[in-house]
DNA sequence: TTGATATATGAATATATGATCATATATTAA
DNA sequence: TTAATATATGATCATATATTCATATATCAA
């Protein structure tokens, strides 16, 4: 598939665009996405796969966890579409909103490295 | 369906991008893309209701046409990108090339008063 | 080395989407 | 008014995509 196409096709869809518009904001791995958006683990997977493929982001293994970011070359072709679009996201989605509330908390509560254990913090809920 | 989604998902078909890219250099009627596309009139009809939907484009009656144009709306707050962005498909694809050859030939041969006459000109197959 | 943790991936399934066919509507010309 | 033209749309079918479940892989800690 032509990247212009592949790289439109992994933005169209709603779970991409949040992972897109976190990972703009900060480097995560899955179990914190996991934990910003409620969703389990194979489903984070598989999305994050689709946007790899589409070369919008990348991933390094740092220990157990694999961090995801937003590929440089995507900053500097397409930082300031990304940054447009999601912010109308931002004006149009509650999700969106309660997402960055969630990625506070995931970073205030240190949740990489607290993921399994007892005291794992609650995310306010959408 | 929110507003950015729509519209992601409206630009990522190949045909739908080929449309689009057509109507960024000039309005056009459905029987002028189906020369331009070699594509049966239902399935261009369908996908302009798509970006219709999304308020990429608009359409005007005139006469027995409906001329479809890009909205300005869409040309103010996504020129740019879209432009960006049809560029990269010019250069990754030959159908892109080959529609703009037969848009020359449709505007030249007066493809739409001439479109169901028996002197209708071919274009070049891609 | 064993178990726990973090992530990836293949298979199955449900849903969404695109293409096609048949038909409906609107306009013009005869 | 009728026929031809231009376009839209509903129904159907085939294919694509997203989600889930089960399982595999890689790392760390004990």
């Amino acid at each position: 598939m032509k990247d212009t196409l592949k790289i439109l096709k992994a933005l169209a869809d709603p779970t991409r665009l949040r992972i897109i518009s976190l990972l703009l904001r900060r480097d995560l791995c899955v179990c914190e996405l996991m934990f910003i958006l409620k969703m389990e683990q194979s489903r984070i997977s598989h999305q994050l796969r689709i946007l790899r493929d589409a070369d919008l982001v990348e991933d390094k293994r740092e220990g157990k966890w694999i961090t995801y970011r937003v590929s440089d070359k995507t900053r500097a072709n397409m930082g300031l579409l990304l940054n447009q679009l999601l912010g109308e996201q931002l004006r149009e989605s509650e999700e969106a909103v309660s997402d960055l509330g969630n990625l506070e908390i995931c970073l205030r509560e240190d949740v990489r490295r607290r993921h399994s254990s007892s005291g794992q913090p609650e995310a306010e809920k959408i």
